[in-house]
DNA sequence: TCGTATT
């Protein structure tokens, strides 16, 4: 890689220079000094960095450690949106280390209500270049025999054997070295070279998963669970295009949707989005009337009476049920009362499918109502992914007791109903990537805020009673 | 259980 001088001639990265050993990271030209940084330099991530804050003004706070290569403030890529961090390397990995002692967690930028990050960013990684998963060890083999077999190759900073919780070796290890080339170097060498005694084929020594290997594994498997590869995902893209008026009608049906005991979260915005399609007839495209549940308990704020028509239970299949007059719910029918529709066979249990399946059957009824956007809405801008936001004092909400499997999305149909959502989030734990089942939906006017607290604080989902409040405001419990 | 943001 080449550097452009001041004056425009290309030089070698690396020569003349001086490291963290020495006292200044450049290569100096004549009075100019092109900045350069330790080859084992260390990106930070800042965090909880107001948004107000530019460079230029964060610039003095970490100069003090020592000087700075580089400093980039993250911005939306789209809107230009200040996203509240920051990378920041240094030319001297010491003074990464030290700032991030001195700095991280250590004090709160004016504004912020938690303390400032300073870590090494994800990009870093976490030694996992130059980790190794070993399989197919001895159950016998000890900590000690696998340092034996791997320290011909460089410096081993770790070394596990993975234990059940008896303590017996699960026949794996892991190995981390302090270079990736020693690491590659033990691959080559080791694997699947030998076959450890008992072991039932040869030695596996491979690089450990990645956080983002890891992660993708896991949303594999949740998604093989909840099939969320499916129309309905491109579905949820469409609502734009929806008028207020059908999405109170959908919201009063997903509110029916979700009042029996348990249901699927998602199989009730599934359920939610079929009782759409029942508002369509409302609206005159098909006319057929629903059927009007009994007894069925509302939602605070929505009676039955002000939404006969979709005032209807759907079970956990999104069926709808009917209860018959001696109060058995024994029939089965789809909600929009339209279609007889064939009972599914009785193995068919998981809810999800079936609701795809009846969404599945609407979408050959009205394929343009179930085109994918782009073929629906040509002329629609692609949707920009939306920064978290605060909307005005009064007009942002705390939900709590989410559905596990509620993401941003779920979170803002739910919401949508009652005005325009500007931002809706749910929080991740992002070692997990799980919902921690709270989130943020903000309007752009109290009002709505005022509704969805009306209607949607105590609603139940599943065994769970859905929290909405007014988020606390920023300075509460702030002396000054 | 109160805005988490990773080019």
């Amino acid at each position: 890689m080449a550097t452009v001088t001041a004056n425009g001639v290309q030089q070698e990265n690396g020569f003349s220079t001086t490291n963290s050993a020495g006292r200044m990271n450049g290569l100096s030209i004549g009075q100019n000094t092109i900045p350069m940084k330790d080859h084992d330099a260390i990106k930070l991530f800042i965090g909880q960095i107001p948004r107000n804050l530019e460079e230029k003004d964060l610039k003095p706070l970490f100069e003090e450690f020592g000087k700075i290569y580089e400093l980039t403030v993250l911005k939306d890529r789209f809107t230009g949106m200040h996203k509240g961090c920051a990378f920041l390397t240094y030319c001297a990995r010491e003074s990464a280390l030290k700032a991030q002692s001195a700095l991280h967690e250590q004090k709160t930028l004016p504004g912020m209500n938690r303390p400032i990050q300073v870590k090494p960013a994800d990009s870093e990684g976490r030694g996992e270049d130059r980790k190794l998963f070993v399989g197919m060890l001895g159950k016998q083999q000890s900590e000690e025999d696998v340092r034996r077999l791997f320290e011909t190759f460089g410096q081993i900073e770790e070394c596990t054997v993975l234990r059940g919780p008896d303590g017996a070796s699960k026949g794996c290890a892991f190995v981390k070295f302090s270079s990736h080339a020693e690491a590659q170097a033990a691959i080559n060498s080791l694997h699947g070279g030998q076959t450890m005694p008992g072991a039932s084929s040869s030695l596996v020594v491979k690089f450990a998963d990645t956080d983002k290997e890891r992660t993708l594994r896991r949303m594999h498997q949740m998604a093989g669970q909840l099939g969320i590869f499916s129309p309905m995902t491109i579905q949820f893209g469409a609502y734009g295009a929806y008028s207020h008026a059908q999405m109170m009608q959908q919201q009063a049906a997903l509110m029916a949707a979700t009042q029996g005991s348990y249901m699927n979260p998602m199989a009730a915005i599934a359920a939610a989005q079929m009782q759409q399609m029942a508002a369509f007839n409302v609206n005159g495209l098909v006319a057929t009337p629903m059927t009007p549940s009994s007894g069925t308990s509302t939602p605070p704020g929505i009676s039955a009476t002000s939404v006969p028509s979709l005032a209807t239970t759907i079970g956990v299949n999104g069926f709808s049920t009917l209860p018959q007059s001696n109060g058995q719910a024994t029939e089965h029918v789809y909600t929009n009362g339209i279609h007889p529709y064939p009972a599914q066979s009785p193995t068919v249990n998981d809810p999800l499918q079936q609701a795809y399946a009846g969404v599945q059957h609407y979408a050959a009824a009205y394929p343009a109502a179930y085109a994918p956007i782009s073929q629906a809405f040509p002329q629609q801008p692609t949707i920009i992914p939306q920064q978290q936001r605060e909307g005005p004092e009064g007009c942002n909400l705390f939900i709590y007791h989410l559905p596990q499997e509620f993401g941003d999305a779920e979170l803002m149909q739910m919401f949508l109903p009652f005005g325009n959502v500007i931002s809706a989030k749910v929080f991740v734990d992002r070692a997990t990537n799980q919902s921690k089942c709270f989130g943020f939906v903000s309007f752009d006017n109290p009002s709505s805020a005022q509704a969805a607290i009306q209607a949607m604080n105590g609603f139940q989902i599943g065994m769970k009673r859905l929290k909405v409040q007014l988020k606390r405001p920023k300075d509460a419990n702030r002396p000054y």
